[in-house]
DNA sequence: ACCTTTATGTTGGAAGTGCAACAAATCTGT
DNA sequence: ACAGATTTGTTGCACTTCCAACATAAAGGT
């Protein structure tokens, strides 16, 4: 076994699972604890890893080139975006969530809460941290799997959506600007408004940092949208243009 | 500070960071190693995080502690197994792969081999590891999501795996004996039942351990089985019925 | 084939960690 | 105030891990 698959495997194991172990991977590769430790500090070196005494961590999810300082801030400041809308969900109601990071936050609220929900996602983080609370029920879409964002998309992810009638839908994007809301990662504006056909109430969640910019793919205009949960107000023009369509904005 | 102090303390660090230490931990609040030891061995037990040598990590979303003790497990074993039944895979098929912590290392071979292949699961671990080869192409069925083992069922799961036709399945099983081939997990069974309808060849992935065991649900007949894949050779009345309902079997 | 570079294994001692048992301190309900 | 439960600290020992230095093996280029 080769230095660049035992790389991969390492890097593998650690989509995973949080955690793993220099002896263990050392067994399982069949080579010293030394060469891992050595494969492992290669990786750290390239960041995408980080070690730990006896093993290695994944690098959070969702961690790019962010400055520590800065992803710390954000990291508080989404958790508050997210509390404000996993504020919104009631026991009994039945929900959509989209896929993305701002929405994994709120699930893993909404899991925490112990909120009592029936959500259907196309996102397979949001399942299995939403799944491990033993009072949602989770329902999965079906679809193509796109492993950048490990959730499905496509035409079968749309038809399925399309069965269900929900209280809410929970959406992510990522830019908020006079263009409406837009979203950048293919395959993922014809869920969001899928979802938001199928749902009684349309929340989007999107962070302060989005405000302003402008991506591909439209999602909704203001008229379209029912609420809005950021983590800090919008400026003058956008709030003027979400006051005139009515859409209700939550921020602290 | 107290207990439940240092317990949100914890957690909170671990929002921020991938991996914290005990003994960092220790003098940050100013306790023993051994009350920190203590902290996280409550925390692992609610299933918060989760312990490392030295550390703990936050619990990866979409990790799964009972899938992965299990596939501690007899890893050499099962390693050849999953071996020998991805050998079975050529490029270009079209397959179904049942969830179970078998199939997920036959998953997570075929990622590595790169085998071109399209592949339908019901498991989204399943899911996630093979999308992360470039030449695997993977679908997901939709369902009730299970969270004891990471994957949906119900309805709906076979309903759309009746939209496929495929070149082979790949199943789990919790027991192999006279009775044929069965299940423990409720809901599996009936998802195996539909990959076997829409495939034109049915290949078992079952290892020594569960030759003569009988769960609750039955999955097959012999005579539904085309392959069997193993780590050892069945035993002597196992092996006739094999044979005499023209199972192919195959076992280092 | 040769040399150079790189990768891997081996070793021994230092340091870090886990565990269990016990003791001390603190909390809790009556 | 008291007894009992809970929590925390202490200690000793076994085990694991780290690190650095050196030896060996494999790979790559000319």
């Amino acid at each position: 076994m080769k230095k660049r698959e035992r790389h991969e495997q390492i890097l593998l194991q650690l989509k995973l699972r949080p955690h793993v172990r220099v002896a263990e991977l050392a067994t399982l590769f069949g080579v010293t604890t030394e060469t891992v430790r050595r494969d492992m500090g290669d990786l750290e070196r390239q960041g995408l890893l980080e070690r730990a005494h006896g093993g290695a961590s994944a690098t959070h999810p969702g961690a790019h080139r962010d400055l520590d300082e800065r992803r710390q801030e954000r990291v508080v400041e989404r958790e508050r975006l997210a509390g404000l809308a996993a504020s919104l969900v009631r026991d009994g109601d039945t929900i959509m969530i989209d896929a993305g990071s701002t929405t994994m936050v709120f699930a893993r609220l909404l899991a925490f809460a112990e909120t009592r929900v029936t959500a259907i996602t196309n996102s397979l983080q949001i399942g299995m941290i939403l799944g491990q609370s033993a009072s949602a029920r989770v329902i999965l879409a079906p679809g193509n799997y796109l492993p950048q964002e490990a959730a499905v998309v496509g035409i079968d992810t749309c038809d399925y959506l399309s069965r269900y009638q929900v209280d809410a839908c929970f959406l992510g994007a990522a830019g908020l600007s006079e263009a409406g809301v837009t979203e950048a990662v293919e395959g993922f504006a014809a869920v969001k408004r899928a979802m938001m056909r199928q749902s009684a109430a349309c929340r989007f969640l999107i962070d302060a940092s989005k405000f302003g910019l402008t991506q591909l793919d439209v999602v909704a205009q203001f008229e379209e949208m029912d609420t809005l949960v950021s983590d800090r107000p919008p400026d003058r023009a956008l709030a003027a243009c979400l006051a005139e369509s009515g859409v209700r904005t939550f921020a602290p």
